[in-house]
DNA sequence: GTACAGATTCCAGTCGCTGGAATGTCAAGA
DNA sequence: TCTTGACATTCCAGCGACTGGAATCTGTAC
């Protein structure tokens, strides 16, 4: 099967992209406006697969969608692009570095919590003003301010 | 100073959330509609900070506003939350894990990309059909599909 | 009077999508 | 020919936990 030139299902189907996804990405400029068949369906080159495929590369190593726009942009441009993704690179290594030391915090935390919990009479939980599972925490530690404190969103629920 | 009853604004400077914040979480229901002085102004009895002050902790064990208000609905009526409030933060703990495993795995990728980037002639970066630098991952391992892979949204930016 | 702080409301945006509604198009089968 | 079904199109709304801004009112101090 020769794949020059596609429909939005089909390129879903060899990026595993949902069509949805696809459009949206067109409409954020990650995808420039494709052709138009004569019935209004869009069509897609081959080559679109490779940029799909790219995105979604680049998505893994945690860059944003606007940060991938201007990645490709740049290429669009013929202009390199090694030291702007390097760059990009090393700023989410120490992103990630960040989260990943929140999140283990907050495993602490919640380890501590959940012993605690464990040692607890249940009798003494009525009481209407506090709860002896979860109470004040420290303010975690003096390097960050309490607004930085919070966690990372919570994990998009998009199971299918 | 006695803070029997307060404006929004100093029962956010007692609690260190904005009184934007405060004013989304009556409208979700996790603080329940205040009453109003003659000026139309929310005043709030000083029990409100204990309440916003839990569900800041709350917030930091990794919970959900709409779990958190789940906790207080039941508290509300007298009801023992404590076997909830566990299984909630069991629930939690194993989020957590699976979060940092997959923050580890992105970690991990990013370094080798990064190292094999140094690596790399960058007079050899201007083909404008591939970067050397992000190349096609493997798809991470067998137990995960495609979808799941997703990396966890980044941070709110909410410095101040 | 005239600032200025602080309160009110509502609307829009963040990010990366997903879901649904209402409608149009195309190929195959009875 | 009709119908079914899979595909395509558009637009609107929602997720979570807010933030920002606009336009307007209130309250206090000078």
């Amino acid at each position: 099967m020769y794949h020059g030139a596609m429909n939005i299902g089909e390129l879903g189907r060899l990026t595993g992209v949902s069509t949805k996804a696809i459009r949206y990405y067109e409409e954020i400029g990650v995808l420039k406006e494709p052709e138009r068949s004569a019935n209004g369906y869009r069509t897609y080159e081959s080559e679109t697969v490779d940029r799909l495929r790219f995105v979604k590369d680049a998505q893994l190593t945690g860059l944003s969608l606007a940060e991938i726009t201007t990645i490709l942009d740049q290429r669009g441009k013929g202009e390199s692009t090694c030291e702007h993704v390097m760059s990009l690179l090393d700023h989410h290594l120490h992103e990630l570095d960040t989260r990943i030391k929140a999140l283990k915090k907050t495993r602490t935390r919640l380890v501590t919590i959940a012993d605690r919990a464990r040692k607890l009479d249940p009798s003494e939980c009525l009481d209407p003003n506090r709860c002896q599972t979860i109470v004040p925490q420290d303010p975690i530690d003096g390097s960050a301010s309490p607004a930085d404190v919070h966690e990372a969103p919570r994990e998009h629920a998009h199971a299918h």
